[in-house]
DNA sequence: GAATCCCCCTTACGGTGTAAGACTGCGATG
DNA sequence: CATCGCAGTCTTACACCGTAAGGGGGATTC
């Protein structure tokens, strides 16, 4: 038995989500195949199967790997909310563009594992500390969750072609957005303000 | 010749693109494919590459449709911008309802015909007129435009198994959730309510 | 030594997008 | 009228996909 190629790959769960995390990074969701993630591991395809019980949850794993990943710090005085919320959002945003390609995945199937839900409730849970009723405080935590979910997919969309708006007709006849591309629309810059101003307009609204 | 079975199906790419959308809101995206589609028009797969360049394409028109299908009423006062913004939003969210298969498209590939963008550039220039720079005026568009996509992802995802949140970790132990759930989410009325919170918070954070 | 079990592989089926090319009949041109 | 070009359709083919079913071999346990 040769010790550089062990008949046996040793593999776990983890490493397998790893391996697809890392694959979806580097190539995209729709790379990630069950053969291609075989190959990245030295292994044929079915061999996955072990540990995974098909493809859809190991997409799910994903999900809850991206989703659990970063948590909110709800240490203070309940009435901080919003600073607490806008915090969360910056990191979840931060973890998401860590992984544009499980983004989309993120937007689709919902996150309903234990782990999950705990962040879910106990965010809740912290602001019905500072007098919210809990359907209010689930909802401000889906608005917010959404909308960083949403800028963050959009952003993930626009990027890869670097130019913005432009690739189809011309500017000469749109002179707002001709304006607005000179101003920077589409940097790195201009989608980090285009959060801020999002995030900060919602939560401001979410205020009272 | 039957004039039953006429040996030309007389298509077309507004012919294909309606049975695309009429398949994948039947259906879903994932359920749309060449083949399908073909047979859904009486014809070969391959016919269709005779009214659509790839697939890609095709799923390009249908985002095209779906996002040019619902205008802004821009003939007000300027000032009223937040109302038209938010009627906008009401309507857009309709649209994507309507097509809930469609959605992840929407949110995945970004319109950038002339069509689309001549409806972000009058909707901008109508901010301008509000006295709105021109980054702004679009970071405010696209605020709008990514919040209702957001939400209507989020809706989407979530509806197909009705309950919302539950099916893996029983409640006992997340009582606000618990409380939450028993106070109707995930219902469409909740869903609605979900938008119509963030979206006045957002506008109502814009205005400034 | 024998039995068991876990891990991995092989093979197979029905599906996908699409490249390449063949057929068929209509309209225009000689 | 005969002929040709061409647009519309179909056939075939390839490389890929997810996964059901079953086989084999090394390690562990009696």
């Amino acid at each position: 038995m040769d010790a550089a190629t062990p008949r046996r790959a040793g593999l776990t769960r983890e490493k397998v989500l790893n391996a697809a995390l890392d694959l979806a990074d580097r190539d995209g969701v729709e790379k990630l195949s069950m053969r291609r993630l075989g190959a990245e591991l030295g292994v044929e395809a079915m061999t996955l199967y072990h540990y995974v019980p098909n493809k859809a949850a190991l997409l799910d794993g994903l999900v809850e790997r991206v989703v659990t990943a970063v948590r909110p710090e709800l240490d203070g005085p309940a009435d901080a909310w919003p600073e607490r919320l806008r915090d969360f959002a910056a990191a979840f945003r931060a973890e998401l563009l860590r992984h544009p390609g499980v983004i989309v995945l993120v937007a689709t199937r919902p996150a309903r594992s234990a782990e999950a839900l705990r962040i879910v409730e106990d965010t809740a849970a912290f602001l019905g500390r500072a007098g919210i009723a809990p359907v209010d405080a689930l909802r401000i935590v889906n608005s917010v969750a959404t909308l960083v979910i949403g800028q963050c997919l959009a952003e993930a969309a626009t990027t890869p072609g670097h130019p913005d708006e432009p690739t189809d007709a011309d500017l000469t006849a749109l002179p707002v957005l001709a304006a607005a591309v000179a101003g920077g629309l589409g940097t790195p810059e201009d989608h980090r303000a285009r959060f801020d101003l999002a995030l900060d307009a919602l939560l401001a609204g979410l205020r009272r």
